[in-house]
RNA sequence: GGAGACGUAGCGAAGCGGCCGUAACGCGGCGCACUCGAAAUGCGUUUACCGGCUAAUACCCGGUACGAGGGUUCGAAUCCCUCCGUCUCCGCCA
């Protein structure tokens, strides 16, 4: 959410940041935000005087009342009287501008980095740079769940009967494996200076709309039935929301946190939930790294952000490369964005891993999370976040690098340890 | 889930329908004095948000906020209703 008084003195570029995200359709919120704006703050103006009129009435009362005069004070009651239908009608008002400019607000895209490419969408995102070779071996590497098959690893059909599509079961090595991934990308981030982190998996729906669009909510989260709860998306969610009306010292920053969470994401509006694999799924586990930190830091931020990432896939030998979101394939709240995308020899390209956003301090608006300035000012926290690695989709990607022609997978040593000092799968 | 108690500033804690909301009192924080310095002591100071004014997120003026939302009233921390949360006991559970 953008500010309402940069909104009001600088339409123009709110206007030309939603052109260069392709949502012409937002163009006339601008100018009816401001109309509301300016009749909302003559409302309030109005209403004010009014209110002050009375406190200072009603004290008046209070005094007369103390001295005994009862006359005095009933006379003087008639003229507030005569002023409250009034008032109440401004402040009927006063709040329905008020909800009608947030409501607009809340769909008013974040103003993007100059540095992000202006393009309609994904398909106008920007290689940024690759890391390791993106080899093709001599021999046919199988689709995903063919190699977990192959070692009893899943079972789809038994989720289907119990859950239905996008669920599964793994089992065995593979079990395993997720969870060794897992566990070694928490360790990986405690090295990196983040503190760990368990968080609630579930959130109230005002922590939701302060995390994400309207747009995404409807698409991606769960609702408990019968309770203001839903079930998170992503541990970014629980782990942002977690500074909910908070003001923050300024020397508690940076936040750095890797938190570990299931996730949970309906995939509507998507491109469907594929029948055949864990690639997009209903379900799935994540260790998530967001950064909370001073506006000034956060493009800096932003680039150790996603290193993380991509070091992490380098140290289990998968290459990977990084992609910038273009303008138009940018969400709402997104400042900016790279996805890592990680070398499937199978489909000879890159598919996504992981996503790094920097939010600007658009969920620090929302969510009101403000800090407490060396020098006594206050301002909106930075917000990012980033995938760690979130498997079984990283799954995919780990299954498909490490197979050998044997059919063997080979096992990195950096995780070994966490396979019981396993070799490889075979 | 049942019964009871509670929710007021950074923390603890007072508060009669008006003289109690920057809000008593205590602690903490900040500033000053005393000191070589510190402690102790003394004096002063201390919320957030919105609107107006403004170069200003400075001053000043006004408004709002006592868990949240409604209601009664000229006026609500105080009375009434709904919801949320916390604590204690019981039940249930990993």
């Amino acid at each position: 959410m953008l500010d309402l008084k940069f909104v009001r003195e600088n339409p123009e570029i709110v206007k030309q940041n939603i052109r260069n995200k392709f949502q012409d359709a937002k163009l006339p919120l601008v100018d009816e935000v401001i109309a509301l704006d300016e009749e909302s703050r003559k409302t309030k103006k109005e209403a004010d005087d009014l209110r002050a009129d009375r406190n200072r009435i009603s004290k008046q009362i209070g005094a007369l009342m103390g001295q005994g005069k009862r006359e005095e004070a009933e006379a003087v009651k008639k003229q507030v009287t005569e002023a409250q239908a009034h008032l109440a009608e401004l402040e009927n008002r006063e709040r329905e501008l008020e909800e009608k400019i947030r409501k607009i607000m809340l769909t008013i895209p974040n103003i993007i980095d100059p540095s992000v490419p202006i393009g309609r969408n994904d398909t106008e995102n920007v290689e940024v740079q690759r890391y390791g070779e993106p080899v093709v071996p001599d021999f046919e590497i199988p689709y995903h769940t063919e190699i977990m098959e192959r070692f009893n690893g899943i079972d789809l059909d038994s989720a289907r009967r119990v859950a239905g599509n996008g669920f599964y079961y793994l089992m065995g090595d593979i079990a395993r494996l997720h969870s060794a991934v897992i566990a070694y990308a928490r360790d990986f981030m405690i090295g990196r200076g983040f503190t760990y982190c368990v968080p609630p998996f579930m959130i109230r729906s005002d922590v939701v709309t302060g995390v994400m669009s309207f747009a995404e909510m409807d698409a991606m989260m769960y609702k408990i039935e019968g309770e203001d709860l839903y079930l998170i998306g992503t541990s970014e969610h629980s782990m942002i929301g977690k500074f909910i009306d908070t003001i923050i010292p300024e020397e508690e920053l940076p936040k750095t946190l890797t938190s570990y969470s299931p996730c949970f994401r309906k995939e509507k509006g998507a491109h469907g939930i594929e029948e055949r694999g864990v690639y997009r799924i209903h379900q799935f586990e994540k260790q998530e790294m967001i950064v909370v930190c001073r506006p000034e830091e956060s493009p800096m931020w932003f680039d150790k952000l996603w290193q993380n990432t991509v070091d992490l896939f380098r140290s289990l030998d998968i290459p990977v490369r990084t992609l910038e979101c273009c303008s138009g394939d940018l969400a709402d709240l997104k400042v900016k964005s790279v996805d890592v995308e990680a070398w499937s020899p199978r489909q000879k390209k890159y598919f996504e891993v992981g996503s790094c956003s920097n939010l600007g301090d658009a969920q620090a608006r929302r969510l009101r999370i403000r800090v407490n300035g060396a020098d006594g000012k206050k301002y909106f926290a930075h917000t990012l976040n980033n995938t760690v690695v979130a498997p079984p989709r990283m799954l995919i990607a780990f299954l498909e690098n490490n197979l050998q022609a044997d059919g063997t997978v080979r096992i990195p040593k950096a995780l070994q340890p966490y396979m019981g000092g396993m070799t490889e799968l075979k």
